[in-house]
DNA sequence: CCGGCACGGCACGGGCCGTGCCGATCTAAC
DNA sequence: GTTAGATCGGCACGGCCCGTGCCGTGCCGG
């Protein structure tokens, strides 16, 4: 049975992964090396190399294959509740146990090798954008958002504020912070006569 | 005399941050080994290794000697134009040649070594931070931004919206973008009435 | 029964790591 | 002037990992 065959080849394919993720967990992403990720997974080094062109991509591969499912927008009709709930839950979920060093080091790794920048911006940040302009685009048409706002620019600046103190300041995200960030881009900075 | 040995020294330094980025601009920063630096330095590596503790802090040194005394916000009295002049200025800086391949790779130095992040921050980030606030207090003061703006909030949202395009979607940053995100965050997404 | 295919295991040359040791050079103290 | 110390470049080492061959095995399809 062909069947076979390709369970096998999915089973490995996820041991992989797995140990892909677990080494990184306990040692960290730069003590990470194909070999230990095979000796872990029980395979011989060839059947990675024959499945991932480098380790960046395997890598980016493991961490996507959590589940994300959950980071969607819903429409309750309160676009700032909304959007409060997904950034919300993404800030817990990338920025807290497990998944933090995990992200960073793929963010890292996509800043060296740029078809691990190409995957996660296509494969993540792409999806999480679609999602977040339709919601956007809906609150916009109910009057919730100006009218002539540039609704990609309103993603950059949410979405950039998170990732600035992600990446660069490495601050903590509390919620506090998203509420004044959410307060600060829909009141803007200009005074107000 | 102690200044021909002190003289001696810096010029050592010097010679191994400059060749640290010649070869990171010509291999790029994956290739970058401690081994090549030392015999493009004409040097020993413990020469190298006496005066750094790792690759990335090397890098960190070698990439923040590059000149940064203008980034300063100057005060013609218009903040936005204040404000656009620096973020034009940085954008040239840090995404164009030959910077934007060594700062992209400092950042992802940064994902995965705390003390590279610590110094980048600490010995770049704060500084631009610092004169930004500075300028952006004196426009509050004078009513050209709301009096209750959160400005600590204003960094984290015009930055960071350039950091997001830099290091996430690695999309150009074009003077045009950069008015747009100006425009949209003193203007706010709240509708106008 | 036999052909092919993916596999685990092993070994290889090569590169770089971080660290010792050596001899040369220069400084500072006596 | 001589000597002790510090710093240097050069060299070599064991160790780790890379990416790639080769071999023998087991499982499937014909």
């Amino acid at each position: 049975m062909t069947d076979h065959r390709a369970a096998r080849s999915a089973d490995r394919t996820e041991a992989i992964m797995r140990a892909t993720l677990d080494l990184a967990l306990e040692a960290g992403y730069a003590k990470l090396s194909i070999e230990a990720v095979a000796t872990r997974a029980g395979v011989g080094k060839h059947t990675i190399y024959r499945r991932w062109p480098s380790k960046g991509m395997l890598f980016l591969d493991a961490v996507l294959s959590m589940n994300t499912e959950d980071l969607v927008h819903r429409d309750t009709g309160d676009i700032v509740a909304d959007t409060r709930e997904v950034m919300i839950k993404a800030t817990e979920l990338l920025t807290g146990p497990p998944w933090a060093p995990l992200y960073r080091a793929l963010l890292g790794e996509a800043q060296h090798d740029p078809k691990v920048a190409a995957g996660h911006k296509e494969r993540f940040i792409q999806r999480q954008s679609d999602d977040f302009l339709r919601r956007l685009q809906t609150a916009q048409e109910q009057g919730q958002i100006a009218s002539d706002f540039d609704l990609e620019l309103a993603m950059d600046l949410l979405s950039g504020a998170l990732y600035y103190r992600f990446l660069c300041t490495q601050e903590p995200i509390t919620r506090d912070y998203i509420d004044r960030v959410l307060n600060a881009a829909f009141t803007g900075m200009a005074p107000r006569p």
